[in-house]
DNA sequence: AAGTAATCCTATCGCATTACTTGGTTTAGA
DNA sequence: TCTAAACCAAGTAATGCGATAGGATTACTT
C-alpha cells in the first residue's frame, strides 16, 4: 500500500518548482540537489511527468522545466495518478476501465474497496499544488 | 498502491469464514474452492493470519479454522496490516516506528500523506469482518 | 563558430517482491 | 489404521523498482 519512491519524488520536485520558479524555468540539477534526489532518476520521472502534459520542458542553455498549468489547478491526484497508475487500493473499483473480476456480483469485499478508494480519491483530488506550496492558504 | 492479493485473498477468505462457520471449523480447502484461489498459495496467507492472531487451526481430520475473536471485533485494518503491513502511504507517517526522515522539518508533503494516511486509517479501523459479512446491517 | 548547459533517449543492472508450485511431515478424528 | 486436515521449507518465473551509464540533441551566450 506504499506509493513508491517515483510518486514520492515527483510530488516533491514539483511543489519545489513552485516554490522555485521565478517567472524562469527551473533545472533538474537544482530540483535534484535542493531535494536530495539523484538526477539521473528524476530524469525519468519528469519524462513521465511531461509526457502526461503536467510540465513542459525548455531545452538548451537556461532551460529547464515550466509547471503546464497554474498550481492552483494541478492536484495531487494528477501527479500520483501519472506515476502511479490509477489510484485505487484493487482493480476492480476503477470506473471507466472495463476491469472485469467475473466475482463482481458475489464479491463482499467489493463495496469496501469502493468506498475506501473514494475517501483516497476525495483527499487527491482537493489537495492542488498551491495548496501543499502555501500551507497557511489550505483551503480546507 | 494497489492492494497485493495476499490482502485480498485474506480479507475475502475471512469473510468466507464468517459465512460458512457453523460452529465447526471451515477446511482451507473448502475456502479455496469457493473463492477460486489457489489452496497452496492461501496455506501460506493463513499462517500469517495464524500468527497474527486472527485465526485459530484445529489440526487432523474434521479440523480447519475458526475466527480467533468474533467478527464485529476483527477489523478491516487489522487484517491488511498483517498481510500487506503498514497501511500507510509513505513510510515517514506512521507513528510509533521511529522511521526517521531527515527532511521531516522541511518537507512540505509530509502534512498532505499525514492526512491521507489518517483519512485511509479511519475506513480501515471503522469497518468489521461482520460489516462486510452483513453489509445490510452496517453500522455506518 | 565555439562552448556550454540543459533536456532527451535508450539500455542495462542488481535487488526485492509477488504469486505460485512442489514435496513432503505432523496431527487427530472416524 | 486410514484419512483429512494443518504445517513446513524450498524453489521459481515474472515483474517492478531505483538507479546508473553513455550518449544525442537543443538553444543560449560569447
Amino acid at each position: 500500500m506504499l506509493v513508491s519512491s517515483r510518486g514520492r519524488y515527483g510530488l516533491r520536485s514539483m511543489v519545489d518548482m513552485v516554490i522555485n520558479a521565478k517567472n524562469s524555468p527551473v533545472p533538474l540539477r537544482a530540483i535534484a540537489e535542493r531535494q536530495g534526489i539523484s538526477e539521473s532518476y528524476l530524469e525519468q520521472v519528469f519524462a513521465i511527468l511531461r509526457k502526461a502534459g503536467l510540465i513542459n520542458a525548455i531545452r538548451g542553455s537556461y532551460g529547464g522545466y515550466v509547471l503546464a498549468k497554474p498550481p492552483t489547478e494541478i492536484t495531487v491526484g494528477e501527479i500520483l495518478l501519472a506515476l502511479e497508475g490509477p489510484l485505487v487500493p484493487v482493480d476492480c473499483v476503477q470506473d471507466g476501465k472495463n476491469v472485469h473480476c467475473e466475482r463482481r456480483d458475489i464479491c463482499l469485499t467489493q463495496p469496501f474497496w469502493k468506498e475506501l478508494s473514494d475517501k483516497i480519491g476525495e483527499v487527491l483530488s482537493s489537495t492542488t499544488l498551491q495548496d501543499l506550496a502555501n500551507p497557511d492558504h489550505k483551503s480546507i
